[in-house]
DNA sequence: CTTACTGTACTAGCTAACGTAATACAGTTG
DNA sequence: CAACTGTATTACGTTAGCTAGTACAGTAAG
């Protein structure tokens, strides 16, 4: 079964490190597709948290199209799937890429700086 | 003398307006190097803001290393100089590029596509 | 059809952060 | 010393984020 461990008192918040682990975790083959999740109240009690925090880690999930819910079955995880309007993508990149380069740019980097570190990052992300 | 004008009621907080506004007066050369900047209570007066919001919003232009303060003076535009050291400007830099990043990869755009996309929004800068 | 699982929705409380203000302190200039 | 400048401290109201309590709803197996 998929482990997953929390800490609690830092700054991240425990949905968020639920989210994290389980990305990680389908990133990594150790859930395929059709694989089901640790039932929101299962995960919950063995974590010792409320069923919500995890509903909430859950839902994040499904938001971003890695997993799907299926009522009183339990959460699975699918094949990833586009969820937004190519306009709605567009806008949603704008929104992620205008605070990064109005900070890149008050740091002084130039556009050609800037896009070699993006592609360092990218291989890294490769790995 | 610097116009700034301000709304009030939406999101966009009032010592952010300040901001912008200053910035884009001294990107646009409406304010050079050596130049006064509004006194804090002047500013504040006319606003009809507290002083501290328009300190605030000069200091954050301190941070950026746009202006400077002069005790009992004011604030004046200087020559831009780099804040931080060249490892802090790494790290800040990864730290924007990391979510952007993390953004992008959900939204299913590839490197190629972002990278397009920044260098775009590059050119809208450029203007 | 009941039991024991699943997920879901609503509400509430706690905390931290944010934006702004009141007020008092400190330096500069003529 | 008067009238400007900026600065520091403290406080208050609002909002957003995170988690919890509780009740509702669907599924599957005996």
């Amino acid at each position: 079964m998929l482990q997953i461990q929390i800490t609690t008192g830092g700054k991240v918040p425990i949905y968020r490190q639920v989210v994290d682990q389980v990305r990680a975790s389908i990133a990594a083959d150790k859930l395929s597709v059709g694989d089901a999740l640790p039932s929101v109240r299962g995960l919950a009690s063995e974590l010792v948290v409320n069923p919500n925090t995890i509903a909430k880690a859950y839902s994040a999930l499904v938001r971003d199209g890695l997993i799907e819910s299926q009522q009183g079955r339990g959460y699975f995880v699918i094949q990833r799937r586009e969820i937004y309007s190519k306009k709605e993508r567009a806008r949603r990149l704008k929104e992620a890429i205008g605070p990064m380069i109005a900070e890149a740019f008050s740091l002084g980097f130039s556009e050609k700086e800037l896009i070699v570190e993006i592609q360092k990052h990218f291989q890294t992300l490769a790995r």
